[in-house]
DNA sequence: CGCTGCTTTGAACAACTTCAACTTCTGTGG
DNA sequence: CCACAGAAGTTGAAGTTGTTCAAAGCAGCG
């Protein structure tokens, strides 16, 4: 507050998809060098949250969507009983508020797990850009798609893995994002708490915990709190069943360009 | 075999969506009226499916989306340790291959749970449409984040409900389901096996089976295989924890018209 | 009529949860 | 800078829910 010289209005800040570090994963990858200055033109920059803080809540009307910069948030829902389930977390170069698009309102809660900054994208403008650059249309079904895609994922995940196997497929998961995103496979800092992946994974807190004492002690990682460095990715992939790499985590006509 | 004068080209039947049964249910829900003779001028009547034949399998390439006009389907997908999870079942007016947009390939199988009958809908034309009609691209999207929905309420199913729960709020998703369709809401016939609902579920067949037993011992309903009839509506809301009616059935701006 | 596949039921068992206690970390104010 | 309170994480023991295994019942069909 007393830092006068550093405040400055983000939303005059020129977003500059070019510019970008995480264009190869987000909405820019599939659009015309041409169009890409329409993009950045309806894109804006979004004041970061604070840990903790609403993005948008459940039954919102849905305005935006909205693309992860730096940080991360959690998406979930709510039941009549006041349960809350977590439906996905989301990382830089992930775009939010998909679930919105059928009823103009949003059907899940997105709340910042660390500070983060995120892009706004009017999804009424984006609709119409879509229709007018083939490209960017496409891509944008293409996402959606994907994330029918992980979804579904996630229902072999909770109808058919064990605690141990949903832990190591969350684990493996986590770390090809992390990966993709320029980061080590083997070593990150976890930003949702073990009550967040029990909820997800459908477990109690308990399990989780214990799994990472018994994966610690099977050598397969080594865990200090939010600190995981992986020892042995193949075991974990094993342990998840998971022997090819066939995750779906880049939404390309092709496979990554690694 | 025999019955020559039976045999038709269905290829050949004049597909009209105008006088489907469905059409407040399917694409042409959403598309104005001009425009609907180009949507019929791509859609084609498949051959229709026996109980147990595939309509695509998981990895085959994506070239058409699948309206069910009669029958139903599930779709699963396959583990890399050939375990199946069921990730949905499909009544008539339902879209299918909205997953394989992504990747241009199937990311689960669909396999006729009867004898089913499906219009096929080749993507590539479909998109193009989209882009000329306003109102079909929009409502591809909608149904696309009706599917995101749809796959999100079953992660909070399989996550944090009981095995009671689990099959009532099935059973209450069916029911409501077959009304939409103009079926009675309390009496019908399961086309999916125990087998199939206990995969979908996450649970043994043999707690289905109880399951079934007790909600009939409880009067909630009766049951005899396929054949299932509610008897306390309310009553099996309440053990499924939903009193409100805020499933999502129906992609339009609006509620259903009735 | 006797097969086959689906469903139901019972009893033992296992996996995970719940409850409870304790430890470790984090941040705040004295 | 330290003390303290609250949050988050870990660990153990008991309890429950749902699974697994086994067997019998039932419908449909050649």
């Amino acid at each position: 507050m007393g830092e006068q010289e550093k405040v400055v209005d983000l939303a005059q800040i020129r977003v500059t998809c070019q510019s970008c570090s995480l264009n190869h994963l987000c909405l820019p990858m599939s659009i015309a060098v041409g169009d890409l200055d329409e993009l950045e033109r309806i894109i804006r920059h979004r004041r970061p949250l604070a840990r903790g803080e609403h993005l948008f809540r459940m039954g919102d009307t849905l305005q935006h969507l909205y693309a992860v910069r730096a940080g991360s948030l959690k998406t979930y829902t709510t039941s009549e009983g006041g349960q809350e389930q977590i439906t996905g977390f989301h990382l830089p170069g992930e775009l939010l508020g998909l679930d919105g698009i059928c009823e103009e309102r949003h059907h899940v809660s997105a709340k910042a797990l660390e500070t983060t900054s995120l892009c706004e994208i009017p999804f009424a403008q984006l609709e119409d850009l879509g229709r007018r650059c083939q490209g960017l249309g496409h891509h944008l079904l293409r996402l959606m798609s994907k994330e029918i895609i992980c979804d579904e994922h996630m229902l072999m995940v909770l109808g058919k893995l064990s605690a141990e196997q949903r832990l190591a497929s969350f684990l493996v998961n986590i770390a090809s994002r992390f990966h993709q995103r320029g980061f080590s496979v083997s070593e990150f800092n976890l930003s949702m708490s073990r009550n967040d992946i029990g909820n997800y994974l459908g477990l109690a807190v308990e399990t989780v915990s214990r799994l990472f004492t018994r994966f610690q002690d099977d050598g397969l990682l080594q865990a200090a709190r939010k600190h995981v460095h992986i020892r042995d990715m193949t075991g974990l992939r094993v342990v998840a069943g998971q022997t090819e790499e066939r995750c779906i985590t880049y939404p390309s006509g092709g496979p990554p360009h690694d």
